[in-house]
DNA sequence: CTGTTAGCGCATTCAA
DNA sequence: TTGAATGCGCTAACAG
C-alpha cells in the first residue's frame, strides 16, 4: 500500500548524471550553477517528482523556512485578515505559516511556544492572552528565535506590530464629546493585553481633557465575548438615571451583543444612544444605521509583521542584530449613521 | 548573541551516565526501560531543559506528530469552532495542528499540499475550494498521507467528516411550504462544492414534493461574501411581481448582506418576509427579530475528524488500512421568530 | 563551477 | 534491559 518510494538527491542526481551536491546546489539556489547543470537537475527533478524531505533540510541547515502564528481566537475575523496577509507575505517568500489557536490557555501557550520553538519553525507571531504571564514571555525569550509581538507590548526582545488604540479611543471619545455627550461607556476586552489598556488610557485622557472624570462603573473591560457584552449593556440601559447616552465597543463580537441588547430595550440608534464600534466587518458596515467605528489597516499590519520577520531571517546570517522595530499603526475615526447629539434631558 | 547551545541526548545521556540510545528509549517511551534508568534520564532531561529537535526525530521515525488542516478562509467562524474543537483532541494526543488558510486560491491549495505533505505532517483535514479540481485530488492522493476531507464528498481514499445539508435545506424549506409560502429564494455558497449541491438537492426535492418547481432566478450560489448576498437580496426585493416572500440564506456571511439589504428596504421580518439563516452566529442569537436557523454540531465535526485521523496513525502500524469512513452529522431546524405565514396578497 | 565528504540529532538495529 | 553502531536525507565545508 506504499504509495511512493521516497525519492532522495540521490535519486536525481543519478538521472540527471551530477553529483549529490550539485542537486542541493540547484534546489537551495544558494550558489553558483552552470546553466546546464541547473537544467539537468531540474529535468530529472520534475521527471521524479522530486520533493526535498523538510526534515532533512532542517536538520542540516537548521532553519525551516516556517513561521508560526499564535492566536487567541482563530474565528476572530480581524485575526483572520492579518493573518490572511501575512501569509500572502511569508508564502511570497517561500516560507509557510502555521497558525494555532490558543483559545486564550494559558498551558496551551506555553505547550506552542515550546513545541514550536524547538526548531519547527524560524520565527513566531505572537499575540498572548495574558501579558503579566511572566512564564509566557520567558519561554518566548527562551527559543531564541525572532519573535514577533502583534498588537502587544514591545518587550526587550523581539520586534512588535501594535496599533494606536489610545489614539482611536481617545478620537472617538473626543468625538462624542464634541457631539455633547457627558456620558459616554466604554467596553473593550482585557486590560491584561495592550490594546485594553490602551483603549482605557485614550478614553480617560480624552474625558479629562473635557474636564470629566472616568466613571468606573461605565467601564467594563470584561472579556471579548458577545454575551458578556449583552448583558453588560442591558444593565448599563436598565439605569434610571446616569444611563449613558453613548457607547464606545471595541470588540469585534461584543459588538454584536451591544446591538442586540440595544434593540432589546426599544432604544434607537442614534436618536436614544449613540454607538461607536470597532472594525470594518459586515455588520457595522451594513447594520441600519450604519455604525461609526474605529479602524486600521490590519491588512498592512499582517504585511509589515511578515516583513520584518523575513528581515530578522535574512539579517540572522550577518553577527549584529538590530535593535527592536516597532512599527505603529495609526487609527481612525470611520464617521458613519450611529451617533448624533444627545437627548436634551 | 546565540541564546542557548542545543542541548541533545548526548547531553542528556552524558549527564544521567547511560548511553545515548537509552535517553531516546525513555524519550520515545515505546521500549521497556527500567525504572532507575528512566528516572535518571528524565532527572537529566529536566536539569537540562532537553527538547527533543522534531526534524532529527522526523528524520529517523518519519513521522512528525503534527496534522495540518487547510481552509479556505480562516476567518469564518462555523471554520474556528472546527478547528478548535479538532486541535483539542489532537493536541490531547500529542499532535500539532497545523492550520493553513487558501484564501480559495487553487494553486496555493497545490502548494500546500505539496509542502505538507513531503513529510512536514501525518496527515490532513482538507476542505478544498472546487471539487472540480482534479490536480487537487491528485496532489492529496499521491502524498500517501491520510486525508480526512470535511464537508467534502467522500473520495476512493481518505475519511470523511460531512454534514447533512441536504436534509437541512429540505427541512428549512418544508417550514416554509407549511406556513404557507411559495415563492422561497436560496441563497448559498457555491455549487463547486458539496454543502452547496446538497442544499440545492434539498430545497429542490421539498418544492417538488409540494408540486412546485425551482425557479432559477430565485436561488444563487455565487459566493460566500456578504456583498454578493447583498446585491442579490436587492434585487430579489425590488421586483414588483414574484418577489419571494421567504429567503433561505445559508451562509454566514452572506446572511449579514441579506439583513442589511432588508432593512434597507424597509420591509420587516417576519411580516413582510420570512428569514432562515446558518449557524449558531451572535447575529443569528441576538438579531431582532431572532432568526430560524438550520444548525449543526460543528464542534463534534471537528472532534470526530481529529479522532478519525488519530485512529488511522495508529492503524497504519498495522498492515491493513481499512475502509474510509465517512461520519454524517445531522442537520437540525432551530426554530426562532424569522419566519411567519406570508400576508395574503 | 562541481564532486567528495562529514555530520546535523535522533531512532533503531545488533550484540551483549 | 542496555550500550554501541548505523544511517535517515540533506547541506555545507572543503577540495579540485
Amino acid at each position: 500500500m506504499a504509495t511512493k518510494q521516497r525519492v532522495t538527491v540521490l535519486d536525481v542526481a543519478r538521472l540527471a548524471g551530477v553529483s549529490q551536491g550539485s542537486v542541493s546546489r540547484v534546489i537551495t539556489g544558494k550558489n553558483w550553477v552552470s546553466d546546464r547543470l541547473r537544467a539537468r537537475v531540474e529535468a530529472a527533478v520534475k521527471q521524479l517528482e522530486y520533493k526535498p524531505n523538510p526534515h532533512a533540510q532542517g536538520l542540516k541547515s537548521l532553519k525551516s523556512r516556517a513561521v508560526a502564528a499564535l492566536v487567541s481566537d482563530i474565528s476572530n475575523p480581524l485575526h483572520g485578515t492579518f493573518l490572511a496577509s501575512a501569509e500572502e507575505v511569508l508564502s511570497a517568500a517561500g516560507y509557510l505559516l502555521f497558525v494555532s489557536s490558543t483559545n486564550n490557555d494559558r498551558d496551551r501557550e506555553l505547550e506552542l511556544i515550546n513545541a514550536y520553538g524547538s526548531g519547527r519553525v524560524d520565527g513566531m507571531i505572537v499575540a498572548h492572552s495574558d501579558e503579566n504571564n511572566r512564564r509566557v514571555i520567558k519561554a518566548l525569550q527562551e527559543t531564541g528565535l525572532p519573535i514577533l509581538f502583534h498588537d502587544r507590548e514591545p518587550r526587550r526582545f523581539g520586534d512588535a506590530v501594535i496599533v494606536d488604540h489610545a489614539h482611536g479611543a481617545y478620537v472617538a471619545t473626543n468625538y462624542l464629546l464634541s457631539l455633547g455627550h457627558q456620558c459616554i461607556a466604554l467596553l473593550s476586552p482585557s486590560k491584561a493585553i495592550r490594546p485594553g489598556r490602551e483603549r482605557f488610557s485614550g478614553y480617560k485622557r480624552a474625558l479629562e481633557e473635557a474636564n470629566l472624570v472616568v466613571q468606573d462603573d461605565l467601564v467594563s473591560m470584561l472579556g471579548a465575548s458577545d454575551a458578556r457584552a449583552y448583558d453588560v449593556t442591558r444593565n448599563l440601559l436598565k439605569r434610571s438615571r446616569s444611563r449613558p447616552t453613548a457607547i464606545i465597543c471595541l470588540g469585534t463580537q461584543m459588538l454584536a451583543g451591544v446591538l442586540a441588547a440595544i434593540n432589546e430595550s426599544g432604544l434607537s440608534i442614534p436618536d436614544d444612544i449613540s454607538i461607536i464600534g470597532i472594525g470594518e466587518t459586515d455588520l457595522v458596515r451594513l447594520y441600519k444605521p450604519s455604525i461609526t467605528a474605529v479602524k486600521w489597516d490590519i491588512a498592512a499590519c499582517g504585511r509589515h509583521a511578515a516583513q520584518i520577520l523575513l528581515q530578522r531571517f535574512s539579517e540572522s546570517n550577518a553577527e549584529k542584530p538590530s535593535a527592536g522595530s516597532v512599527v505603529r499603526s495609526p487609527v481612525e475615526l470611520v464617521l458613519r449613521d450611529s451617533c448624533a447629539a444627545p437627548r436634551k434631558q
